[in-house]
DNA sequence: CCGAAAAGCTAACTTGATTAGCTTTGGCTG
DNA sequence: CAGCCAAAGCTAATCAAGTTAGCTTTTCGG
């Protein structure tokens, strides 16, 4: 039989399309095995096991999320720039729920390169929000509140959380809004409310 | 040997302790079954498999939620009553990690028990904003805001998703009140956007 | 052409969920 | 008070998934 020519890159990447087709919590090696024609322990040669997988599953989903925020941000600012952070935000998780979800996991003590994968999305919120001028001992404060009520709105909603019928979107803008303000409130010159 | 005693009660009960112990998706029939000091299979007379016992662990949390959230909202109103509630629900996420984690679920299509259930909290959210005036046409929206932005907020805290360090206290209140001008915003008499 | 590293496989073991069917407890009735 | 019987709990067995060990075979460099 010829081989399969797997790399870690193709299992890492199949083992995303299977948590975004099925959810991240429903990955398994062997289903990812099916899907590569492949032994179930064949995957060992490749990957550490099921945690390995799914630590490289978070640590690619980590690149590409911050790669399209940073997309989105690239050429605005202001106001307009943190819209459309929220909208990037928003549909990376919504077309790649899998690896979205395997983004809400803390990397294990002492591994480095995990943590500053995870930290990569954070970073193009840093760079708006400095460019929005968000004083530096506020941003920190601001940066949370940005990602929990985005991190919040696309969980939610990707689970299935709010009861079905009134428009999402228009929910989503109110909410984008209200961050705008926040953010507004606090950039210079503004004081602490 | 004597009977455990053994009802659905309990077994639910020692099940939403070991999934806020170690992870609501660590929860397993073997460590209830061993923390009760009974054989596995003893619990099927209770429950209805594992997935019958996240569920019934579910409506639960859903059921204690919905009360911590009336009790801080009771004989409140307006601004403090939103600050009441945004931290009650922390504190009850941070108590109860494993329970609140099951609350990130939706119930199985037709499962009307369970959507009842967990439909209780946000009818506390509803009951705070209705007084606060904010507008029946704009209350879908505000009330999807507030929960994203708690729910990501409590959520991103307890999967230690918050570098560490900086004051989380302090970090949450700016999210509360930049909730409260959100919601103050959309209440009777002030125009949308 | 050949030798070794790497790829992939089979076999075996472990843990956890589940089902079937047995035993025993303990409350309730006659 | 004796005995019945439903429910509680158990053991045994099956299935699925992960993991490890160790074998075979491809493939590529020399």
């Amino acid at each position: 039989m010829p081989r399969a020519g797997l790399t870690p890159a193709a299992v890492v990447e199949e083992a995303a399309r299977v948590g975004d087709a099925a959810g991240f919590d429903r990955l398994s090696l062997a289903a990812v095995a099916k899907r590569l024609n492949v032994a179930v322990p064949s995957l060992y040669k490749h990957v550490d096991g099921l945690d390995g997988l799914r630590r490289a599953v978070a640590v690619a989903a980590a690149g590409q999320l911050a790669e399209a925020l940073g997309r989105a941000a690239m050429g605005r600012s202001g106001p307009d720039a943190v819209r459309a952070l929220a909208d990037a935000y928003r549909a990376f998780a919504r077309a790649h729920p899998g690896r979205y979800a395997a983004l809400q996991t803390s990397p294990a003590p002492g591994d480095a390169e995990a943590a500053a994968a995870f930290y990569a999305p954070v970073e193009v919120f840093q760079a708006v929000l400095r460019g929005f001028g968000v004083a530096e001992d506020a941003r920190v404060d601001v940066i949370r509140a940005v990602r929990s009520a985005l991190h919040g709105f696309v969980d939610l909603e990707t689970r299935g959380g709010f009861g079905l019928a009134d428009d999402v979107d228009r929910s989503f803008g109110v909410l984008v809004e209200g961050l705008v303000d926040l953010v507004a409130g606090r950039a210079a010159g503004s004081a602490p409310g």
